[in-house]
DNA sequence: ACTTAATGTGTACGATTGTACACATGTTGT
DNA sequence: ACAACATGTGTACAATCGTACACATTAAGT
């Protein structure tokens, strides 16, 4: 299963690989992929899987550091571009899965950021700083944050990991982003019909 | 050029399309590829290229359309879905592109995307709803706002286009990221450093 | 220890791929 | 009308593809 993500990592797109190729980069003989994968398809499916596994591991280090809630931005930011970093290849996969050809997939990465959201949602309330918010306004800025989130991994996929300069410059902007949500959240409510 | 686009627009990836496909697609023979493009990577570009005379086109009605400040959202969302769904192919081509395989066409759609930013900015300044906000700060927040705009054509793409009701709750959903965007909008300086 | 299941190998085949080359047809400018 | 050019065609070939099948090896359960 690492093969497709070493393939994707070094800039191929999931859709345009192989059985054949997948095999080759696995150091293994074509017709072995059946013993695992009934195609490609499969295979992304089983991929977006332990993307999920990934996903909540991040999710786990978060809660983990982020103890007062002031710095719960920048620290978040921070935990998700090490581990941007960190699991390159994952983060490739699901940025090209998004938009991907096989519907499954697309609908397997999309429940993905669903749950991160809800999940956000629910630190949020635990940590008291969304009071004045409905179940259905919260849910609605932590879809945004995730989603802005998940547009600055596109960027960050982007540059060379060691080009300290460009990540900073996607640290900070990402930053912002959330801040300025997080002031629209502030102010949300008054503004309902 | 119309064949790519074609079946970019029955779920095939980009990435994943070959010259032969292509030319069959348009009824011709493979080696009459070559008189037009290199490889499929010209073709690419080339696409966004055009993909940017879409954008414009775009961006004329919505300045036409949108003659008071307090329906800019609704009007601008529902421009965008309309052109969405009448350039189907076109807008799938950007959200596959966007993770794509060939840097070049990732950085030419990204720069679509800046350049669509700045025309914003440059509108919302024109109109003094932002005249609280440094060029950097407004910047900043159009570039948000083409995010999410961009993230919820990923959303309507995934649905049918006479889905009515998934297409009116994307239309909703994505009318109130831009209403929080501009809500943080408006209290945003007091909060810089 | 012996059976059973899981996994990898080797060979094979027809379909499809990218692309080279020579040739045909249509279009444009003079 | 005729040359120059743009575009499409036909043929060809080696490389690669997905997948079927029979067989070998390793791991697990009894």
């Amino acid at each position: 299963m690492s093969a497709p993500l070493t393939l994707v990592g070094k800039g191929r797109h999931f859709a345009s690989l192989g059985i054949r190729e997948v095999t080759r980069q696995a150091g293994v003989v074509p017709t072995s992929f059946y013993r695992h994968f009934r195609n490609m398809d499969d295979l992304g499916l089983q991929l977006v899987d332990e993307l999920g596994l990934v996903l909540r591991r991040m999710m786990r280090e978060a809660r983990e550091n982020v103890l007062q809630a002031d710095k719960l931005i920048d620290e978040s930011v921070g935990i998700f571009i090490s581990h941007a970093q960190a699991n390159r290849s994952f983060f490739l996969f699901m940025a090209q899965g998004l938009a991907g050809e096989s519907r499954a997939i697309q609908e397997g990465i999309r429940s993905e950021m669903r749950y991160f959201a809800s999940e956000l949602a629910n630190d949020l309330r635990r940590l008291k700083l969304v009071d004045h918010l409905s179940d259905g306004d919260l849910e609605m800025i932590c879809d945004l944050v995730v989603r802005s989130v998940a547009f600055s991994l596109t960027d960050l996929l982007g540059v060379s990991a060691d080009d300290e300069y460009q990540v900073e410059q996607i640290r900070k902007r990402t930053t912002r982003f959330l801040q300025l949500i997080f002031v629209g959240a502030e102010h949300w409510d008054n503004r309902r019909p």
